[in-house]
DNA sequence: TTTACTTTCAAACAAGCGTTTGATATCTTG
DNA sequence: CAAGATATCAAACGCTTGTTTGAAAGTAAA
């Protein structure tokens, strides 16, 4: 896979992958860029060399593509909105919580949701924006067209808010139950937990 | 109110009032002692010689008696378990967006939650653990006590999830909706929306 | 008023941060 | 091979952070 790439082009690649690693557990301002040169074996004026600047390497790390991927994947299925909706959910959550996850780019994601980084306006709008009109278009073809936009908007976000709570709450979720950790058993029983929940109370809109 | 305090006091006083309001704007780890002693007109050092450390103001600034009186309150009440849970979430979403509210405590805690600080175990253990407690107790009396206590909690985090959401990821809902802002008459629609919207999944739950 | 104690203050400290520097090593190319 | 461009490196820079210091100001009791 490498074999193409000079040294020069395997240095990059290797810090942004370990950018990646630490912006996810850390956040971009916790995150230092001597633990991401640390964890790339490379010196720590590499990322200015390279990218500029911290900023400049995490607009290289952020990378929506297996997000997108996976909206289009789900538009693709031949499946009725609701099983679409459990598609989404299930893959959304292995996403986000699978520790094991090459592309950490959505637990980056979630990170900045609440911590406003000069890269926040990048992620807003070229993929959390999407996101929500991807979940929008569904929940529509749920509930039907005639509801109002404001409780289409609402009801992703209450979708949304399931599924990051296991994100952002992860370290206190933690300590209320030691024994938590996320394997593929546990995410897909969290996703169809959530799946569930949402589309009974979906299904309630739609007969109102 | 303070006629009765030492000029030493009303500076302790000062400075942990500051600290509420920066911890919860910036979170505890971007808010720094400069900016809370400009805010509480002391000097720098003031945090260190009243409280030890900035850790220490922050055990101090953290105070869960609102939170705690919310849950007291709610259990007094003669209601069914939905309307209990209905006025619940509404004053848990009051105390959670209320941009005048002098009480920022649950802001403070909204933002320690996904950002691990010396203070979260006493965050976790005197506030978050119980509301969980008490918000199993609600669902538990609303579905029955057939379930198991794991879908219990589960959804204990859906209703919790929905709720934090509109805190977490207001920066980026913000950036969507600019119009957007929580006024009293916004934060009771949500709150009825995120009630409906659980109620209908609970009964499904009873029902199975 | 004097004495002892508490509180404030400007200044400095050590440590960590992102970034820059200039020399050294490593490639690429004529 | 030699020369020029490119990449890496240890070291340092300037800045901000939480914290400490020792003197000055304020307070309270004898």
């Amino acid at each position: 896979m490498n074999e193409e790439l000079t040294a020069s082009e395997k240095t990059r690649a290797r810090l942004v992958e370990a950018a990646r690693e630490v912006f996810a557990q850390h956040g971009f301002q916790a995150a230092t860029v001597r633990e991401i040169c640390r964890r790339a074996d490379a010196n720590v004026a590499a990322v200015n060399y390279h990218f500029g600047s911290k900023d400049g390497l995490l607009s290289e790390a952020l990378n929506f593509n297996r997000l997108k991927a996976l909206q289009m994947a789900n538009d693709a299925a031949d499946a009725s909105p609701e099983i679409r909706l459990r598609l989404f959910i299930r893959d959304f959550m292995l996403m986000l919580l699978d520790e094991n996850n090459a592309s950490r780019q959505c637990q980056m994601m979630a990170r900045e949701l609440a911590d406003p980084t000069p890269a926040l306006d990048k992620i807003v709008f070229e993929a959390i924006a999407p996101l929500h009109e991807f979940l929008g278009r569904l929940v529509t073809e749920i509930i039907g067209k005639t509801s109002e936009e404001v409780e289409i908007r609402r009801s992703v976000y209450s979708i949304l808010g399931q599924c990051l709570f296991y994100r952002n709450s992860h370290p206190v979720l933690q300590r209320l139950t030691p024994a938590l950790h996320y394997d593929r058993n546990e995410i897909e029983t969290i996703a169809r937990h959530i799946t569930d929940f949402s589309l009974a109370a979906l299904r309630i809109k739609k007969s109102v």
